[in-house]
RNA sequence: GCGGAUGUGGCGAAAUUGGUAGACGCACUAGACUUAGGAUCUAGCGCCGCGAGGCAUGGGGGUUCGAGUCCCUUCAUCCGCACCA
C-alpha cells in the first residue's frame, strides 16, 4: 500500500458511486425525507470558480452527514439555463443558444463530478429543456386563470370570478385588481360584449396584460423587473434602463404582499435577508384621505402615515404624472406647470436619483380646501413625490416631515407646528412624542389617540379610511427576447387567450437571427408557423412573442427535483407529500428580492390551490458569502496606447532622468511607484498565474502577444528591465517587478479565477472541499487564498497515517481503546454533529484536526476508535473515507453505514467526582479542562446566592472554580 | 437619510452563549533527522517586562464576584433600501 494517492482513490470512488447509484433518492416511507437544495447554477462560459462549490459543499456535508444519521435524503443538482449571456452571445457569433448552454453545462458537470458531490444526477434539470419548460408554462396558465379574492384570502379560479359577474356583478366582489376597473351590475355583465368581458377579466387575472410603466433597457432590447435594476443600470451587462409606457404581461405579485411578508415570521432565513424581503413589499399603515378642490368636482386623494398630523397640513403637492394636474392648473400658471412637467418627464431615472438633494416644484394655481379645517391649501407639483408609490399626491406637514419643510423653505410656504415643544427654526419634527397642538379636533391629545379621532373622523365624513399600502409593484413578466420560455398564450382580436394545457409545451421555435425583427418586434417574430390552432377550431393565431423572465424556471424548480421524470404533472402527489418543502436551501444573499421571493410567490399560489403542501418553501435558508479573488494589476504610465520617451522620477529624493533607447510603453513595480508624480498611471489586470510574489514579465509579454508591447520597460525601485536584460540605475541591484493586489469578485474580465481542478489537481478534491469549509464561517465574504490549504492537506495525510505503519501497510489493533482515546473520539463525535446541525462546517473542520493530532500522540490505532473516526470524516472527506472504510473490511459505500453515538459518559469532566466542603473558604480538587490536570484548588465563596445553594443542597453536581475562586455552583 | 451587520494576534479565525481570551490552521523563530528541503518531527510564538508581574477583544462609560459576550455612548468598515409620504 502506498502513501495516501488522493488522486486514484477519488477516481475510483467516483466511479464506484456512479456505477452502484449510490446517491439516488427514491421516496421511502419508512424513513425520515431530508432535502438539502442548492441554488442551482447558471452555466456561464467562465466555468465553475472555486467560490461556486463553496455552498454546494456545505449542502453535501450535511447531505452526506444526514444520510449516515439515517435520514433519505434528496440532494439534487440541475441548471438555470435559460438567460442573456448566451443569447448575447449568440447575437455576436451566430452560435444556437441552446449550443453555448449545452457546452457550459457540460463543463460544469464535469467540474462538479471531481469534487465528489452525493448529488442524484438521475434528477438532473434544465430550465431550458422542453420537458421542463411545458409545466413552467403549466403553472403560467394556472395564473392567467386564476385571481385573488380578498375575502377568502386566496387565489382562486376566473371561472368562479365570472360565474359570480353573472349574478351579481363586480360591486360586492373583494378582489385585487387593477383600481381602475369600473362597477357593473349583473345586467351590465352580461351585455358586455365577448371582448369587453375579456378586458375586464385581465383586470382580475395573476398574471395579466396591461400598460404599464416598465423598465426599459434599449442596449438590450427588453423590459426588466425592478430587482433586475440596480441604481438605474441594468443588472447584467450594467446598461442604462428607462422608464417606458408598454402593453406588458405582469405577475400580481401584490395580491400576496400580506402573506409574504407573514410567511417569514415562520421561516428560519437570516434576518438580513427577511429585512430585505420585508423592505422590498414595504408595508405602511396609514390612511387615505380626499382633499377637495376648490372649483373643481375632482377631489384628490392622498396617502399618508402620519393622519395625526394632518393640521399641520398647509399645501399640497402632487406628482408631476398625477391625471389631475391638467385638470385643475389654471390658465396663468399652465405654461410654468407644463414646462415643469416636461422637464420632470425627461429626466431620466438616474438623473433623478442624483438629484435627489434639489428642490423643485411648480405652483398649479389651484387651491384645496382642507378636510378638517377648511383652510385654503396651494396645490403644488413636484417630482419628490413619486406617482408610483400610493396615491401620486401627498398632503404636506412641513412642520413633521422634512422633505415638505425643504419643500416649504425653498417656496416660502407656511409651516406649522403639530407636536407641543417643537422648534422649527432648523428642521421638522417627526416624532410621536407629547400632545398635539393647534386647534381641530386632535388638539391635546397624543400621537394614537390623534390617529383614532382623525380616522373616525374621515370615515364618518365618508372621505376617507385606514389604509394600508405596500410598496412592491406587480413584477413584469415578459422579456423581448429570444432564450426563454415562450409564452403559452395566443392572441385574436388583439386579446390574449391562453394555449390548451394538453397542447402544452409551445416549443421555443428556431430563428435565423436573434435580433428584434425590422419592425420592432421581439426576436419570436421572425419566426415562421409560430402560431396556434385552438381546439376545435381551424384558424391559427399568432402566439404571444414575448419570452418568460429569467425567473420563470427558478421559481419552482424545487418541486421538479421530486419526480423529476413525470411527463403527467410537475410533480407527483406521491413525490411530493414525501418530500413536501427543502430542510436547508443554501446560496447567495443576492437572490434577496428576485429569485426567492417570486418563488415564495408561486409556492403560495400553488398552495392555495392544494397543487403543494406546504405554503412555504424554504424552510431553513443561509446564505453563504462571496470568495472572492485576488486580483493583480500592474502600473503603467499614460494609457495603454501611450508610449514614454524619458523616465522622470525621484531616488532618495533627487529628480533623475534615463532616456529611453526608443519610446515605449513603461510599466512600474509597486515598490517604484512612490518615485513617480502621482496620477500618471493607469491600472491593468494581470493573470493571477503569471504572479509568484513578484511577476513573470517573460510570460505577461507572452500573454499580450502583442508586438508594440514586445520592447516594454518594467522599472523597479532599482533599475529597469527590457527585452530580458536589466539595467541598473545605482549599485542595488532588486530586479523583483511588484504588482500590487485587490481583492475583486472573481471574473474572467478580471483574469483572477481560480479553477477548483487545478486544485484537485495538486491536492485532491477532500482536500479542497475541506479547505473550503475551513476558510471560515459559511455566511462570510472572503478572498480565496491558498495560504492554508498545505495545513489541510497534512490532515488528511496524518489521518491516512493512523490507519498504515511506516511501511504504508494497513495496520489497525482489535485491541480495546484506552480511556483517553475513548475521550478523543467521543468528544469529537459530539462537536461534529453539533456544528453539523449548525453549520458550523469551519470549526469542525478544526475539531477533527485536533482529534486526529491527539490520536497521533497517543499513537492510536484501535479498530474501534477509527471505525468512528472515519465516520464522522465521511462527510468531510468522502473519498479518503469511503477508501479507509473499505481497507477497514466493508463493504459497499460507507453512506449506508450509520453515524456513531457519542457516550457521555466518556467526556464528563472530574469536577464532580471530588468531595467539596465549604467552611468560608473551599479547598477542592479539580479537573481542569485546559490543561487536564486535577489540582487541588483553593477557592474563596464570594457570593451568597452560591452559598446558599451549596449549604441547602446535598453535595453540588458541579463546581466551576477559577484559580482562587469558584464562580459556579451547578445542585 | 432609513434599515441591517461586523470590529479579537502578523494573517484566516475559535471561545461550551456571562466563567482560565486567542483553540485549530497559516506565517514566523529555534532545534532534531537529512546529500538536500517547499519532506517529517520537537519546542516557541498577543503586547510590555530579565523576572515576579502588568496590560490586552475599535474607543469611552455602566451592570456583575466575573464581560469579547449584556446595557448606554461613540468611532470605523461593509451590505441593503433610498424623495416610499
Amino acid at each position: 500500500m502506498a502513501e495516501y494517492n488522493f488522486s486514484e482513490i477519488e477516481k475510483k470512488w467516483q466511479e464506484y458511486w456512479k456505477t452502484n447509484e449510490t446517491f439516488k433518492a427514491e421516496v421511502d416511507i419508512s424513513k425520515p425525507k431530508f432535502y438539502a437544495l442548492d441554488m442551482f447554477p447558471y452555466p456561464s462560459g467562465a466555468g465553475l470558480h472555486v467560490g461556486h462549490p463553496l455552498g454546494y459543499i456545505a449542502s453535501d456535508i450535511v447531505s452526506r452527514y444526514k444520510r449516515i444519521k439515517g435520514f433519505n435524503v434528496l440532494h439534487p443538482m440541475g441548471f438555470d439555463a435559460f438567460g442573456l449571456p448566451a443569447e448575447q452571445y449568440a447575437i455576436q457569433t451566430g452560435q444556437h443558444p441552446a449550443i453555448t448552454t449545452e457546452t457550459n453545462i457540460k463543463r460544469y458537470k464535469e467540474q462538479l463530478k471531481n469534487i465528489g458531490f452525493s448529488f442524484d444526477w438521475d434528477k438532473e434539470l434544465q430550465t431550458c429543456d422542453p420537458s421542463y419548460y411545458k409545466w413552467t408554462q403549466w403553472i403560467f396558465l394556472q395564473l392567467f386563470n386564476s385571481w385573488y379574492n380578498n375575502e377568502s384570502d386566496k387565489a382562486e379560479s376566473i371561472e368562479s370570478l365570472i360565474t359570480t359577474f353573472e349574478k351579481e356583478g363586480n360591486v360586492k366582489v373583494k378582489a385585487v385588481c387593477d383600481e381602475n376597473t369600473p362597477f357593473f351590475s349583473d345586467e351590465e355583465w352580461n351585455a358586455f360584449s365577448h371582448n369587453e368581458k375579456q378586458t375586464i377579466l385581465l383586470n382580475y387575472r395573476l398574471t395579466y396584460l396591461s400598460e404599464t410603466t416598465v423598465n426599459w433597457c434599449p442596449e438590450l432590447g427588453t423590459v426588466l423587473s425592478n430587482d433586475e435594476v440596480k441604481e438605474g443600470f441594468s443588472e447584467r451587462g450594467g446598461y442604462p434602463v428607462e422608464r417606458k409606457l408598454m402593453r406588458q404581461w405582469s405577475m400580481r405579485i401584490t395580491a400576496y404582499a400580506e402573506k409574504l411578508l407573514q410567511g417569514l415570521d415562520k421561516i428560519d432565513w437570516s434576518e438580513p435577508l427577511k429585512e430585505m424581503q420585508r423592505n422590498w413589499i414595504g408595508k405602511s399603515i396609514g390612511a387615505e384621505m380626499d382633499v377637495a378642490v376648490e372649483g373643481h368636482d375632482a377631489t384628490i386623494r392622498i396617502f399618508t402615515t402620519r393622519i395625526d398630523t394632518v393640521y399641520g397640513l398647509t399645501f399640497m403637492v402632487l406628482a408631476p404624472e398625477h391625471q389631475l394636474v391638467a385638470e385643475i392648473t389654471t390658465k396663468e400658471q399652465k405654461e410654468t406647470v407644463d414646462a415643469y412637467v416636461s422637464v420632470a418627464k425627461n429626466k431620466s431615472e438616474r438623473d433623478r436619483m442624483s438629484n435627489v438633494k434639489a428642490v423643485s416644484g411648480a405652483f398649479t394655481g389651484a387651491y384645496a380646501i382642507h378636510p378638517f379645517s377648511g383652510e385654503k391649501l396651494q396645490i403644488w407639483i413636484a417630482d419628490y413625490v413619486l406617482a408610483g408609490y400610493g396615491t401620486g399626491a401627498i398632503m404636506a406637514v412641513p412642520g413633521g416631515d422634512q422633505r415638505d419643510y425643504d419643500f416649504a423653505k425653498h417656496f416660502d410656504l407656511p409651516i406649522k407646528p403639530v407636536y407641543e415643544n417643537t422648534d422649527l427654526s432648523e428642521g421638522a419634527n417627526p416624532t410621536k412624542e407629547g400632545k398635539v397642538i393647534n386647534e381641530g379636533i386632535l388638539n391635546g391629545l397624543t400621537y394614537d389617540e390623534a390617529v383614532d379621532t382623525a380616522i373616525s373622523f374621515l370615515e364618518e365624513k365618508g372621505i376617507g379610511n385606514a389604509k394600508i399600502n405596500y410598496r412592491i409593484r406587480d413584477a413584469i413578466f415578459a422579456r423581448q427576447r429570444y432564450w426563454g420560455e415562450p409564452v403559452p398564450i395566443y392572441f385574436k382580436d388583439g386579446l390574449p387567450y391562453p394555449v390548451d394545457a394538453e397542447d402544452l409545451p409551445i416549443i421555443l421555435p428556431e430563428i435565423d437571427k436573434y435580433l428584434p425583427t425590422e419592425d420592432g418586434d421581439p426576436p419570436l417574430g421572425r419566426a415562421t408557423d409560430f402560431a396556434y390552432t385552438p381546439r376545435g377550431e381551424t384558424t391559427a393565431y399568432p402566439l404571444e412573442l414575448s419570452t418568460m423572465p429569467g425567473w420563470a424556471g427558478s421559481s419552482w424548480y424545487w418541486y421538479r427535483y421530486m419526480d423529476a421524470h413525470n411527463d403527467k404533472a410537475f410533480v407527483s402527489d406521491e413525490a411530493q407529500s414525501y418530500w413536501k418543502d427543502v430542510d436547508l436551501y443554501i446560496g447567495g444573499s443576492e437572490h434577496a428580492t428576485g429569485h426567492l421571493l417570486y418563488s415564495r410567490f408561486w409556492n403560495k399560489f400553488l398552495y392555495d390551490f392544494g397543487l403543494v403542501k406546504e405554503d412555504e418553501p424554504f424552510k431553513k435558508l443561509v446564505n453563504q458569502g462571496m470568495i472572492q479573488g485576488l486580483s493583480q494589476k500592474i502600473y503603467k504610465l499614460g494609457n495603454l496606447g501611450s508610449k514614454e520617451k524619458w523616465l522622470n522620477f525621484m531616488i532618495d529624493g533627487i529628480p533623475t532622468n534615463y532616456q529611453l533607447p526608443e519610446p515605449c510603453h513603461v510599466f512600474v513595480s509597486e515598490s517604484a511607484i512612490s518615485n513617480f508624480p502621482k496620477n500618471k498611471f493607469t491600472l491593468h489586470h494581470v493573470p493571477i498565474e503569471f504572479v509568484d510574489s513578484h511577476l513573470d514579465i517573460k510570460k505577461y509579454l507572452e500573454w499580450r502577444n502583442d508586438k508594440e508591447f514586445a520592447d516594454s520597460v518594467f522599472v523597479t525601485e532599482m533599475g529597469y528591465w527590457r527585452n530580458g536584460n536589466f539595467k541598473y540605475f545605482g549599485e542595488s541591484k532588486i530586479e523583483y517587478f511588484k504588482t500590487t493586489s485587490e481583492v475583486e469578485k472573481m471574473s474572467k474580465s478580471k483574469y483572477n479565477v481560480v479553477n477548483p481542478d487545478d486544485i484537485i489537481e495538486k491536492y485532491g478534491a477532500d482536500t479542497l472541499r475541506m479547505y473550503e469549509m475551513f476558510l471560515g464561517p459559511l455566511e462570510q465574504f472572503k478572498p480565496w487564498n491558498t495560504h492554508g490549504i498545505d495545513g489541510v492537506f497534512k490532515f488528511l495525510r496524518k489521518t491516512w497515517r493512523l490507519f498504515h505503519d511506516e511501511s504504508e501497510n494497513f495496520s489497525v489493533s482489535d485491541e480495546t481503546p484506552t480511556a483517553d482515546e475513548q475521550k478523543v473520539i467521543h468528544k469529537v463525535i459530539k462537536k461534529i454533529q453539533e456544528d453539523i446541525e449548525g453549520l458550523s462546517l469551519n470549526t469542525s473542520v478544526s475539531a477533527m484536526m485536533i482529534a486526529v493530532n491527539e490520536l497521533t500522540a497517543l499513537k492510536c490505532n484501535k479498530r474501534e476508535v477509527l471505525e468512528k473516526l472515519v465516520l464522522i470524516l465521511s462527510p468531510f472527506a468522502p473519498h479518503i473515507s469511503e477508501e479507509l472504510w473499505e481497507q477497514l473490511g466493508h463493504q459497499g459505500s460507507i453512506s449506508s453505514a450509520a453515524y456513531p453515538e457519542f457516550d457521555e459518559s466518556y467526556l464528563v469532566e472530574a469536577s464532580h467526582e471530588y468531595p467539596v466542603s465549604i467552611n468560608g473558604k473551599v479547598r477542592a480538587k479539580m479537573a481542569f479542562p485546559l490543561d487536564k490536570n486535577v489540582k487541588e484548588i483553593e477557592a474563596e465563596v464570594l457570593a451568597a446566592d452560591i452559598v446558599q445553594k451549596w449549604t441547602e443542597g446535598k453535595p453540588p453536581k458541579k463546581v466551576i472554580i477559577v484559580p482562587g475562586r469558584i464562580i459556579n455552583v451547578v445542585v
